[in-house]
DNA sequence: ATTGACCTTATAGTGAAGAAGAAGGTTTGT
DNA sequence: ACAAACCTTCTTCTTCACTATAAGGTCAAT
């Protein structure tokens, strides 16, 4: 008791059963016991370990880096610990990066919704690029020297 | 002169020149002027558009949602000035979204990065999911009642 | 004047991430 | 016992976002 079947977690994940089984193909999530008829049967941790993959998602990550963020694990008598945490520092700077350019884009767009009828402001046109005006370009580009 | 050709775009903005016609093509820049032997032009507010474009994929939206992203704009009299500051606003949401998610790896990833080699924390196996839990699952799902 | 690095359009192909469908087996309710 | 609603594998199709190729024109330097 307690197992969940494909179309319920894919019912408690917003996915379907064919992207489950899709994700099973590429090893996103492991093959669940099966029942005696065949059917797979999953548990809680597969519904979080979804639920990850679809926030993952949602946030711009490849299935190939979903992959690499749920198998970035520290055991006791690892001996890649160190190449464990050199992965996550990377994956952390790549997710700072992403936390400086989505609170850009956000106040950006507040600056938007706030010009808009909101009074004198809104007489020259604003638009999310001039917004963006001078909170310096992106970090590092090759232009010429 | 101070007009780009498409190769020197490409070259500024990390995209290709094919990746750039793609673009027009689909209406994300606008078509540029073309010199007398029908090559394109490009301007400096070229360069801040695609390079709005290349940020905002990074970040999980589509070429769909980047183009309604770049319509966005408030101009003196505009008749659609509620529409746009509720699609802004809606996109707000999203973007508010995305980042408290943002937040909730990084902290996860970091208490990773924390507990490697770090002394015996490190005893008990330790991973992405574990992390994140009590964190909160996601927002609002479809489960049975 | 010709080579090489650019540019043009048009069309076809690719990889990622599923979605759809066929043909059949299982479980649950009535 | 039988229909509805599940599930199985396998194969094919679609959409998105490019990417490559073909066939040719342009421009700067040698």
């Amino acid at each position: 008791m307690g197992y969940l079947r494909i179309g319920e977690l894919a019912h408690r994940t917003g996915t379907s059963t064919e992207t489950l089984r899709f994700y099973e193909s590429k090893d996103l999530i492991v093959a669940p016991r099966r029942s005696d008829a065949g059917y797979r049967l999953y548990t809680q941790a597969d519904v979080a370990r979804v639920d990850f993959i679809v926030k993952s998602k949602r946030l711009g990550f490849s299935l190939k880096e979903i992959e690499e963020l749920l198998s970035l694990r520290i055991e006791r008598e690892s001996k890649t610990c160190g190449e464990v945490k050199k992965l996550a520092q990377a994956k952390l700077v790549t997710i700072e990066n992403k936390l400086v350019e989505l609170t850009q884009m956000k106040s950006a767009l507040q600056k938007i919704t706030d010009a808009c009828c909101g009074g004198e402001t809104s007489a020259l046109e604003c638009t999310i690029l001039n917004s963006l005006d001078g909170v310096s370009g992106s970090a590092s580009h090759n232009s010429k020297p």
